[in-house]
DNA sequence: CTGTATCCTGTATGATACTG
DNA sequence: CAGTATCATACAGGATACAG
């Protein structure tokens, strides 16, 4: 045998797939797309509405990436004017998860990041002008 | 007054912080970095070693940007050879709960989605030979 | 050992206009 | 409404050399 030690998947390995599984969704705008469809399936539009500051383009991509891995999926209704429906999937409803926990972190924290980062800057500005 | 609804902070809100909570550990690295020091308090040379393809660059800046955030302390023993220690803070510490679940994910489901991956390309081959 | 300073490249992201 | 195409830019990320 050449290896002998277990595969072992770690996110820690970069040679391991587990990685591209993460960095999948490390983007900008993966999480809250994800999130926003955790919510409830919606259409290109809606997404538009909900997210945001996304464009139009960066929502089609992204959109297209989650789909090709299989976390959403897309229904096009096939009439005009068009109809095209996203929802999660099966396995994208596993992670919806570990990221509405992600969104409340942020949303129940972000003051005291935004304290830290404050009292950071006013230390390095207090070295700097006395180096 | 001039605004009537509550604020209600929300990573959906490009205009709130809470956005800006979720980006700074939307990169490629912040994720791993943190899941790391979750395990253990570690040393520079120890996060180079445990993950796999960070560079010396990105590594000190991601620690630098999570420090600056208040979800890591360093700890400079100042003596020489230099002995820097990272580790994460309480507010870090939070955050770990739901990053090492999102790395369980992955480690449990890239099989999954290279799978998905691989139908999704197949499919459009296909489409794209018979246009 | 830990970190800084450059230089350099690709990708991510964004603005705009156009199509079915 | 949903999506594509094009152009332009910023920034992330990597390689390398050097410093305290």
């Amino acid at each position: 045998m050449a290896k002998r030690s277990k595969p072992e998947p770690s996110v820690f390995d970069e040679t391991c797939s587990a990685r591209h599984a993460l960095e999948l969704i490390a983007g900008k705008w993966p999480m809250l797309i994800l999130s926003a469809l955790a919510e409830s399936p919606m259409r290109h539009g809606a997404l538009m509405r909900r997210v945001g500051g996304v464009s139009q383009k960066m929502l089609t991509q992204t959109l297209r990436d989650l789909e090709r891995n299989g976390l959403i999926t897309r229904q096009d209704h096939q009439c005009v004017p068009p109809h095209v429906e996203y929802e999660l999937s099966a396995l994208g409803g596993t992670l919806a998860g570990a990221l509405i926990e992600l969104d409340r972190w942020a949303e129940h924290n972000f003051p005291q990041l935004d304290a830290a980062r404050e009292r950071f800057d006013a230390a390095q500005r207090r070295s700097k002008r006395r180096p």
